[in-house]
RNA sequence: GCGGAGUUGGUGAAGUGGUUAACACGCCGGAUUGUGGCUCCGGUAUGCAAGGGUUCGAUCCCCUUAUUCCGCCCCA
């Protein structure tokens, strides 16, 4: 038997009644803030995300999915949105009216040791940004992802936010960690010995040296920050209080992707029993990044969500999903004899914009009813030989199980009250 | 990439080196051939992830592979 390749899922039946709910409601929410859908290829040039995302990101050097086409040309799947938004704002000169706000949703792909909430394709949602440098619009993108969790009904969440300033605070912030580091390396684990070589910064969030001595006395960011950094974050903050958006500051909170300056922000499910995998959204700020891929000056924000991990959420915290994909009626031939009948009679229901389904198969009765109950019909109508020899439809509600003969001329009218 | 634990019908699962692989739910059929969801009766894995080995005999022991889960790494 052919299986799934691994990390990846069949999205069927209750996964995709919550994941279009997730949809709807991030879709709803988007159009409220003024945001326009876009689309952009699940795969581009190898090229763009290792200079957009970044050579010495993890996700670049080691969990990409790169391949040839047929034309020897280097492709990659996209392991993130951010790169080829970019990428497109810049080549359709989608920037001449800015600011200019975007979001999307889809499948990403990572070549990554799977586990529950750690696919290798799975699917994220965001939002980007462009043209708007003010603290303002962090702050509003964080409320509007405080608010998709509140309303998908979510509540152990938080948030986790932090500044990295721009690329020279952050080098002298790096020199400073490394001369707080230096003494110490013995005592730090093996992989700690590995970010003061490639990434010192990640030394911060290290879960086995958390508690060592020398963490303590680590230098913040904060104070490595310049004037302008400092008040882009000091004025986040005070945006995010005057919501009323609960937060705490993480000097400790780095992101993995080499595009970010200044304002970085987490959120996490804070729920019981939740796996390791449990930030199920993050973002940031990222000044640089469109005049980097070879585009103007534009500033940018923005952030991105994991679908699967949203709807691990949901389910931790046991929120139930309301299903309305019954039917409204169920047409139910009594035998072979009033097939034509029925099917005429469902497809002009259609036509009227009913959601119908019959019996096909002419099963036992004991089935037929099994079967309207299995598609949550909301009315059952029995088509027998009397029925189609008076032209009076005998319906049945398949709630409170009343039965009631209706014409067949004063069926729509039967059906438009009563649902 | 490293370390650990699993994989038995549609589902939840029990089980054993030896003739029929429990039990429950679901599904199908009958009691009830035009009214179901209760009850009763019957059916429902030629099979225990795949391949190989040990054995008279393997779902069970051994090896390999696949895959899921947990922790690390990393991240959404």
């Amino acid at each position: 038997m052919i299986q799934k390749p691994k990390g990846t899922y069949d999205g069927y039946g209750e996964f995709i009644t919550k994941y279009e709910y997730i949809k709807r409601i991030f879709n709803d929410l988007c159009n409220e803030y003024n945001i326009n859908y876009i689309d952009t290829p699940i795969f581009e040039s190898s090229e763009l995300y290792h200079r957009g995302v970044g050579e010495t990101t993890d996700i670049v050097s080691k969990e990409t999915y790169d391949f040839k086409d047929r034309g020897d040309r280097d492709m990659t799947l996209r392991p993130e949105g951010t790169a080829g938004i970019v990428r497109s704002v810049i080549e359709n000169k989608l920037y001449i009216n800015l600011p200019l706000k975007l979001w999307y949703e889809g499948p990403m792909f990572r070549y990554e040791r799977p586990q529950s909430g750690r696919y290798r394709q799975f699917r994220q949602a965001g939002v980007e940004v462009f043209g708007d440098p003010t603290p303002l619009m962090d702050a509003n993108l964080i409320s509007l992802m405080v608010k998709f969790y509140q309303r998908i009904g979510l509540k152990g969440i938080k948030v986790r936010i932090n500044s990295i300033g721009n690329k020279e605070s952050r080098e002298s912030y790096r020199d400073a960690l490394l001369k707080h580091f230096k003494p110490h390396l013995k005592d730090l684990c093996e992989d700690c010995n590995n970010r003061f070589e490639k990434n010192p910064l990640r030394i911060l969030d290290c879960k086995v040296d958390s508690n060592k001595e020398c963490m303590k006395n680590v230098p913040k960011i904060v104070d490595y920050l310049d004037e302008s950094s400092k008040k882009h974050f000091e004025d986040v903050l005070k945006y995010l209080d005057l919501m009323e958006i609960e937060y705490v500051i993480d000097n400790n909170l780095v992101r993995g992707l080499d595009y970010y300056t200044d304002t970085v922000f987490e959120v996490e499910a804070n729920i019981e029993g939740f796996g390791s995998q449990n930030v199920i959204g993050a973002g940031g700020r990222y000044n640089n990044l469109v005049e980097y891929m070879g585009g103007p000056s534009v500033p940018a924000v923005g952030f991105a969500f994991g679908i699967e991990r949203i709807i691990n959420a949901l389910e931790a915290e046991d929120i139930k999903v309301i299903d309305d994909k019954g039917i409204d009626a169920y047409i139910l031939p009594v035998s072979e004899n009033e097939m034509d009948y029925s099917l005429t009679l469902a497809s002009f229901l259609r036509d009227n914009a009913f959601k119908v389904d019959m019996d096909y198969t002419n099963k036992t009765m004991k089935a037929k009813f099994k079967e309207a109950d299995r598609y949550n019909a909301k009315f059952i109508v029995i088509i027998g030989e009397e029925e189609i020899k008076k032209d009076i439809l005998t319906i049945k509600d398949n709630l409170t199980k009343e039965e009631v003969k209706v014409e067949r001329d004063n069926l729509l009218d039967y059906l438009d009250i009563n649902i």
